[in-house]
DNA sequence: CCCTTTTCACCTAGGTGGTAAGAT
DNA sequence: ATCTTACCACCTAGGTGAAAAGGG
């Protein structure tokens, strides 16, 4: 009933233990949640939410090059951690017509930016999050989250571990490799240009 | 209850025959529409749209520097005229709270556009024009458009012409004067520079 | 010492009018 | 002739990781 895109890219990352970066202002996650839905009613109303939780209750710390577990997390701090859609409410057939993607969520660890706009996702930076998408059909009269009417789904795939600056290269080096915005940083991005002189 | 923001831009422009260049692939307007609401009943839903008008039923032309009327108008062509706010449905907060824009409202000339993504308004090219602001109560069980519950605003000031290409070198010069996006054509641009030269 | 913040060059993405070529 | 289209240099706007500076 939900399918996640960029699965091959998502595994690539999961397999070095994905990192996204969290600042001040927001950052985009890459890769970033895309979903395809199916099965729903086409002509009922639906909200589309992703939200963030802890993995587990640790911190985490990179150490001779492997993520290790170190004390215990802080608990659950105060801060956002849910995105709605921009596209929500919508009929099950616009959610079904083309890919639902969250490319413009950005995940922060600032903790004020919770009051302005819900475009950010608050997070602990070294801890290990688990994104999650919310389907809830609303109907009239009974608005609000959460709501009996919603599913859940969560990819394991997904999973991250927020920092502030990437700690294993091989997750820079993919980031490099596949975010248009790093080209700048692709190693063969300039023997393009030597290859064709003389 | 309706107020058109950057009055004093449009008046500038409306003095002189507002212009605007419509595309294949969509132009933005500028000015851009922008209104300011209030005495909406804060926790009803509305939904909010602009339409595009004809003024009159004549082809204009520019002739000796001036617009003169030239002929009949060929009629109501098909094309979506109608732009619905990425916002829509909100509460009357929402809407309230902060000037309601449409920036990214896009003028074409290409009918085919209004079967895709119904993000621009279809025109003709050198008709006049008076673009209109809808505010829809939106109850349950009665979607669609239009509906009893529609008031709807227009200001003189924001009428134009729609052209392919500048007629009016005045126009041109408040566009460039005024448009961020056109700041490439400023001629004090160069003279920056130059000033601090020595 | 480890983590966070700031600043930067470098990129993507796309909105301007000018200009010349194309279309009717 | 007149209007339209396609392409261009030049801009706004903002997303990258690197590197240096800041903080506890």
């Amino acid at each position: 009933q939900v399918m996640l895109n960029n699965y091959p890219l998502w595994a690539k990352f999961h397999k070095h233990q994905t990192e996204m970066i969290i600042t001040k202002q927001g950052r985009r996650m890459f890769p970033f949640l895309s979903f395809n839905l199916s099965g729903l009613n086409p002509v009922a109303h639906y909200s589309i939410c992703v939200d963030v939780v802890l993995v587990d209750q640790h911190h985490w710390r990179y150490q001779g090059g492997k993520w290790v577990q170190c004390g215990k997390a802080e608990g659950n701090m105060p801060g956002n951690r849910l995105y709605l859609h921009p596209d929500s409410p919508n009929t099950g057939a616009h959610w079904m017509r083309q890919e639902v993607s969250f490319g413009k969520l950005k995940l922060t660890n600032n903790k004020g930016a919770s009051n302005n706009v819900s475009q950010m996702i608050v997070l602990q930076s070294l801890h290990k999050y688990q994104p999650r998408l919310h389907v809830t059909e609303v109907k009239e009269g009974e608005e609000g989250y959460p709501s009996p009417h919603t599913h859940t789904f969560a990819f394991p795939e997904t999973q991250f571990i927020a920092v502030t600056a990437y700690q294993n290269a091989d997750i820079t080096q993919l980031k490099i490799d596949h975010n248009p915005f790093a080209k700048g940083f692709r190693d063969n991005f300039d023997s393009m240009y030597a290859a064709s002189e003389g």
